[in-house]
DNA sequence: CTGTTAGCGCTTTCAC
DNA sequence: GTGAAAGCGCTAACAG
């Protein structure tokens, strides 16, 4: 099926001029006719001349474009950096070209090919739980492609990251449940493989300790970030000779499922088992009780990555510089860890 | 920052070869002698080569990419979509880029532009609640670039669609309220530009009007979709001489407005108003009492769509059909209307 | 099996 | 002010 569309030699034709006065007067240069100009002007409106921008990339060597990497797209977290990257990126006049890969490392390999191929001006990149070869990422610095992670940031690669103060909110949110009167306090954490997981894990365990609690082994457990994991974990965790008083959870969506097991089984919360997410999504404010949650701003996360990136690009590679941003949290008390607060509302 | 990516011929030259020869070797071609291809094949592996898709493009004048154009990102609807076609669209090697127009006209021209530019061989839309104007679409279809609506439609243009019935969703919806009991049932509707705004309403009128119940004018509102403004209807309508004793909303983000509105003023559902929404997004189920609701198939109709899309671009223009596929709704009966029901849950 | 050539649509010197 | 020509990276005839 051979389209043909609009070119600028089409107009040139029309109106017996060169191409090369036509792509003049269309990129708004000085040295043409006012009346030349106009009439190339009104010719290409009519003819819905729209510039291709695969040709001008392949003569710019640039293609006005940046893309962007996550692992999902089912929960609203990364949605939301997308909105919030967007938003900067197109103020500067790129265009955004957004590939989740499903959490899986095979289809993120994939996915960055694409972007390699399609030729980004540079990348922002979130890895799937399962990454733990960095390598399809590192072709990015090889070729001088800026690159920026965020949230899931890869540890051993020298680029800069967006994230936030994970360690802290983490350790603010067990400190909350110990000030509550926990003491047996589980946390259902992510895969090792995964930063956030470590750090979140690690503001747990230095809250505990920092409280003379003692750590029980038998209430961390690392799980793969599926909902069917989750419940199973939880009521593991809840069928325990002595189970926990506490959850703090590795995000949101890991709290509410914990939640709903919670009063499947017909605990009540906080009384007998008090919850924490990560995140601060939507959902939380909803569910009942409200889920006391570590609240992300997600579309500032997005917002800077794309800043950052854009900061990268108007540099020379020698100059990159591979800081870390770290944004702060801020702990959302609400009724699952507190019986004075609004059982839920926003 | 000029850099520079491997190319064919950097590979060609390296090896002594013609660039035809290594594109040949590189795309699969036949012949080619094995040893000559492996050398090839080596290299470009090993100069981290990744083929040009612009340049591609331009030759080939297809860029095997679909565009798809969304209102918003903000509630998990369209990213759902977005899954669902990305999934049809890569099976059949195409690539996606997703723009989303933040409810706003002008922004979404200008997304429609981009497409343009970039030479997309299919486009997926669903238009902003602004949209009245359809020409930056109509260019498209001028242009033999396939389109494919989804959702929020354009009903003036004779394209492919893919829909759920609205309708129906609607009409059973309300007859569901009506067979609870309710007698003065509310409806906050969307904006009156787009179809499925009207096809919800009419739902609700023939279904008041099948079982006899008079239409109140007071009790039927359109509105604008933003969330401050769902809250003020809703008061409004709780603040009547005579309240409604059922609201049946245009969609599940406004029913949970209005559950949070009715919930802080103190009143019960579904005793003193019933709540029905439609889309059955996660957040119906997590809340309290559960939303009743009319499901879509969200992801499936991602998947219609794309589908519809790809069969278009195999054929002449001249074959395209303008065929709309509609999709089945399912009412859930939830706390929100029925106290038999479970008060939430999945 | 491999090389040569033309051309996709555009910008950009360099002339005139 | 305008035109001619080169070239971005690639594929696709057409030769050999």
């Amino acid at each position: 099926m051979k389209r043909h569309q609009t070119t600028i030699i089409d107009i040139a034709k029309e109106l017996n001029l060169s191409k090369s006065t036509v792509s003049r007067a269309l990129t708004g240069h000085s040295n043409v006719n006012p009346e030349t100009r106009k009439a190339i002007l009104d010719l290409a409106e009519k003819m819905d001349y729209q510039r291709n921008m695969l040709a001008l990339s392949l003569v710019t060597s640039r293609s006005n474009t940046l893309g962007i990497v996550v692992p999902e797209f089912l929960t609203s977290f990364f949605p939301q950096v997308v909105i919030g990257a967007q938003e900067i990126a197109s103020k500067a006049g790129y265009n955004v070209i957004v590939s989740h890969s499903n959490e899986s490392y095979e289809t993120e390999v994939a996915n960055s090919k694409v972007m390699l191929a399609n030729r980004v001006d540079g990348i922002l990149v979130s890895v799937t739980k399962e990454t733990r070869n960095f390598d399809h990422f590192k072709v990015f610095q090889r070729k001088g492609i800026p690159i920026v992670f965020f949230n899931r940031v890869c540890d051993e690669m020298s680029v800069p990251k967006v994230i936030v103060d994970d360690y802290e909110g983490a350790f603010r949110a067990v400190e909350h449940l110990i000030q509550t009167g926990k003491k047996r306090i589980a946390h259902l954490a992510g895969p090792d493989s995964l930063l956030i997981s470590r750090k979140r894990l690690n503001g747990y365990l230095d809250a505990l300790r920092k409280y003379n609690l003692p750590l029980i082994d038998e209430l961390v457990i690392s799980y793969d970030l599926t909902v069917e994991k989750a419940k199973i974990y939880v009521k593991h965790l809840l069928e325990l000779p002595e189970p926990p008083d506490a959850l703090f959870a590795i995000n949101d969506p890991t709290a509410i499922e914990a939640m709903q097991v919670i009063k499947a089984k017909g605990l009540t919360m906080p009384e007998d088992i008090a919850v924490v997410g990560f995140s601060n999504d939507y959902a939380s404010s909803l569910i009942e009780p409200g889920l006391t949650t570590v609240a992300q701003p997600i579309r500032e996360i997005g917002k800077n990555a794309a800043q950052l990136l854009l900061d990268q690009m108007d540099r020379e590679v020698s100059d990159w510089k591979a800081m870390t941003k770290i944004l702060k949290t801020e702990l959302i008390i609400r009724g699952s860890s507190s019986r004075n607060m609004p059982t839920s509302g926003h």
